[in-house]
RNA sequence: GCGCGUGUAACUCAGUGGUUAGAGUACUGUCUUCACAUGGCAGGAGCCGCUGGUUCGAAUCCAGCCACGCGCACCA
């Protein structure tokens, strides 16, 4: 190796192998016996690949592990991958459909997971290949996969506690059903989409009024019919095609255009039906006509009324988003037809009282965009009382705490346990992909049985294992179908085919990642970095599934780092193309000036509208620095620097005692700002001001070190200057290495010192 | 509807009571002098969203308004 400086710099040659030289160095691992530092990285998804906002979340990670390595702490960061159900599930059958032209149903569940595998095994690690081009020091050895056998025993650990505690039960409820993916998804799953409609007022006949008690359903049904003002109750809904699982009007008990028909019946129109009117406080008399139609079985709203007045739950909508055989003549229409021919018809009979446009917002599937639907469904649920109870605990007690701390309101907000929110968990997914619920049945008749009509026990009715060698699941034997709960099921038992929540898995990141002795070392972690549209979907559940399973919280200190927008403000996604890949920064400028313009554009908590020009200003600044180390290095032929605490340099004193007394007002000058930007530099590395520290970096490096000292010192030829250019360059090197780490590492390997250490495990300047 | 945030140079952003409001990028002029032209030096550029108030003094504090973004709720 060259030991000369030539330039200019040239990332490329050198990036990739300072990367190696570390690796082989051993230095990612966790080293020595001092106190330890550790983070798990938040897995990415096994179908992605980096995008701006992991280039960001991968620096910060970067700078604090580096610096508290460099601190002298046993430090590891943990990297690893997430299966990541859904969304994988939908990108291999996607390339399945574009290559072979079939669908997961033409492979079969089994073939078609095999085929995940194959993908999982050619492309999983990809993204993790792109954290290391970045510069990341994981200690790859470690990597995890939240589908591993290990991580798998945590999963159905998890969950036979949960079924233990009487906390997982099985229920019908109406639940957010996805058909496009077909499967449940969870009330986080959602995003909301501004959909201009309309708002349909409907006419539903009173029954038992005095004019309408001639009324039949031959004469509703007949057009020429009209209905008298008084004789009809107007709903107003965005759902008409909802009316024919319709089974209440609901009006507020407050109301006083309604309180004297509270108890009395309507006729629905079409299905021809009587239905009561009820009085429920959670109708807003201000919205519509203030009666609103009850259909339990679409709309998450009306099932809790339904619930609470005992209504029947009437599915109208099937799980394949067609009308269901009780849809009548409707039945096997898609939604929007039946909602057409709905309007038609009701136009013709006379009941449709008038159309207004509206505007609302769209509830659609994170993972495919597409328009989710309220359906009756039988699903697993996680009840989160007692959980969210703990979670927000962890937070009010200051035992985790948000950095910045406004994201904490976002968590309380969604936990909220003394309003019963968050509402139980829905975590089975009727997906291929993920880890199928650990509970088994054997029918042991051999009887016609369908799962789906069953009603599984809950904790109550299943006992303990009597089989010694398994006493800790759960078994059920005295009916004619036998159910296990528990991780070694008995020979010609079937598992359940529902798969568990994707964010079930991953909540469990921070321990199930880690063996006995890792977990004692370094669990729980130090801290947290992540985007903030996770907060609740995977931040929460990890602080009380960490509480659960360990009695500790998982982490200290959660940054939520800023999120990366296009110039315009924009989402940057790559469905509309407003993507942008890291790596064509790292190609094109070098990972250390694409770090420095991630970092150099982190300022507080605002969001980042992205600007490429801070990374060509980065590819400046490593050139700057080059050129510096090279000035430096052919001025001290001896290279000779000498080490201060910063400490000694605060006295006058002890600048000229370690720089004997031939010191200059230049000299002392620099050194008194080095000794501050030391002490500023890790006090705002540690208040996770990762900007800030860069900014006062890149100012001291450039206008005062380079533009004023270097070129004072051109005018001298003494010692004493030469020493104060090896010190500030050595300093100035050990506080940037945690930012722009292939740069410095490789000037301080042209640096001729004696014993010298790799930089990244040299010692960081303190105050 | 409730809440949060933002609005400063052409662009991306710092600055939160006190000289003449800063940086990076872009722009203009100039210099190849021996660390660096991915550079040096010099320079232009801003009713600090609008209106009002507090103050000796406001980009900064307060109120209202406008614009944009986000979260939650509603979404019958």
């Amino acid at each position: 190796m060259s030991n000369k400086i030539e330039g200019p710099y040239n990332p490329k040659e050198i990036e990739e192998k300072i990367y190696k030289i570390w690796e082989d160095s051993g230095s990612f691992k966790p080293q020595g016996t001092n106190e330890t530092y550790s983070i798990v990285i938040p897995p990415p998804n096994i179908t992605g690949s980096l995008h701006m906002g992991h280039a960001l979340n991968a620096s910060v990670q970067d700078i604090l592990i580096r610096k508290k390595r460099m601190e002298g702490r046993k430090t590891l960061w943990l990297p690893g991958t997430d299966h990541a159900g859904i969304a994988t599930q939908n990108a291999v059958e996607k390339n399945l459909i574009k290559k072979e032209g079939k669908t997961r149903h033409d492979l079969g569940r089994e073939k078609f997971v095999e085929k995940i595998w194959e993908w999982k095994e050619k492309y999983g690690n990809e993204i993790l290949n792109q954290f290391k081009k970045l510069g990341c020091s994981c200690d790859w050895s470690r990597s995890r996969f939240t589908m591993d056998k290990e991580y798998q025993k945590w999963v159905q650990k998890a969950f036979l506690h949960y079924y233990k505690k009487g906390w997982i039960y099985q229920g019908e409820k109406t639940i957010n059903w996805c058909p496009k993916c077909q499967t449940s998804l969870s009330d986080l799953e959602l995003e909301y989409k501004e959909e201009k409609t309309k708002l349909w007022f409907i006419k539903y006949p009173i029954s038992g009024n005095s004019k309408s008690k001639t009324l039949n359903s031959k004469q509703i049904q007949n057009s020429k019919f009209k209905i008298q003002n008084s004789d009809y109750i107007i709903v107003a809904t965005t759902r008409p095609e909802t009316m024919l699982g319709d089974t209440a009007v609901a009006v507020n008990p407050k109301d006083e255009r309604y309180k004297k028909l509270i108890g009395k019946e309507v006729f629905l129109p079409i299905v021809n039906k009587k239905i009561p009117v009820i009085a429920d406080r959670g109708v807003d008399s201000q919205f519509g006509t203030g009666a609103m139609k009850v259909t339990p079985a679409h709309d998450l709203h009306d099932f809790e009324i339904g619930e609470k007045h005992n209504l029947e739950k009437k599915q109208v909508i099937g799980p394949d988003g067609r009308m269901t055989k009780l849809a009548g003549k409707y039945a096997g229409m898609k939604i929007k037809e039946a909602r057409e021919k709905i309007v038609e018809d009701m136009k013709k009979i006379g009941i449709l009282e008038k159309i207004e446009p509206y505007k609302h917002n769209l509830s659609v599937c994170y993972r495919c965009g597409a328009a989710t639907e309220p359906i009756l469904s039988k699903q697993w649920f996680l009840k989160m009382k007692e959980l969210a109870k703990k979670a927000a605990k962890a937070v009010k007690s200051g035992k985790v705490v948000f950095h910045p701390k406004k994201w904490e309101k976002n968590y309380l907000n969604w936990l909220k346990p003394e309003k019963d929110e968050p509402k139980d968990w829905c975590i089975s997914r009727q997906l291929w992909w993920g880890h199928q619920l650990p509970i088994f049945y054997c029918d042991k008749k051999q009887k016609e049985f369908s799962i789906s009509n069953f009603q599984f026990p809950n904790k109550s009715q299943i006992k303990n294992s009597k089989n010694k060698n398994d006493p800790e699941n759960l078994e059920i034997r005295n009916s004619d179908l036998e159910i296990y709960v528990g991780d070694n099921p008995p020979e010609n038992y079937i598992q359940v085919s529902d798969v568990l929540d994707t964010w079930f898995s991953s909540a469990l990141w921070p321990f199930a990642t880690m063996n006995e002795k890792d977990l004692k070392e370094f669990y729980p972690t130090n801290t947290l970095s992540t985007a903030r549209d996770i907060i609740n979907l995977w931040v929460a559940r990890m602080v009380f599934s960490g509480l659960e399973f360990t009695g500790h919280e998982p982490f200290k200190d959660v940054i939520i780092h800023p999120t990366i927008l296009t110039k315009e403000g924009k989402r940057m996604s790559k469905s509309l193309g407003t993507g942008i890949d890291p790596m064509k920064y790292v190609e094109q400028y070098g990972a250390d000036a694409t770090r420095f313009g991630l970092i150099w554009q982190i300022m507080g908590s605002q969001d980042i509208h992205w600007a490429e020009e801070h990374v060509i200003a980065g590819k400046k600044f490593c050139n700057k620095l080059w050129n510096i180390a090279r000035f430096v290095l052919t001025q001290n032929e001896n290279f000779q620097p000498i080490f201060p605490a910063t400490r000694d340099l605060a006295q006058r004193d002890n600048f000229q005692s370690i720089f004997n007394d031939k010191i200059s007002n230049e000299d002392e000058k620099i050194l008194e700002q080095m000794k501050k930007l030391v002490q500023s530099t890790n006090q705002n590395i540690e208040s996770f001001k990762f900007g800030q520290a860069l900014r006062d970096l890149y100012e001291f490096i450039w206008h005062e070190f380079a533009d004023k000292y270097i070129e004072y010192s051109k005018t001298k030829d003494d010692e004493e200057t030469k020493r104060v250019l090896a010190y500030i360059l050595t300093t100035c090197l050990k506080l940037l290495h945690p930012f722009m780490p292939h740069i410095t590492e490789e000037i301080w390997s042209k640096l001729p010192m004696k014993d010298k250490k790799l930089l990244i495990v040299t010692k960081y300047p303190q105050d």
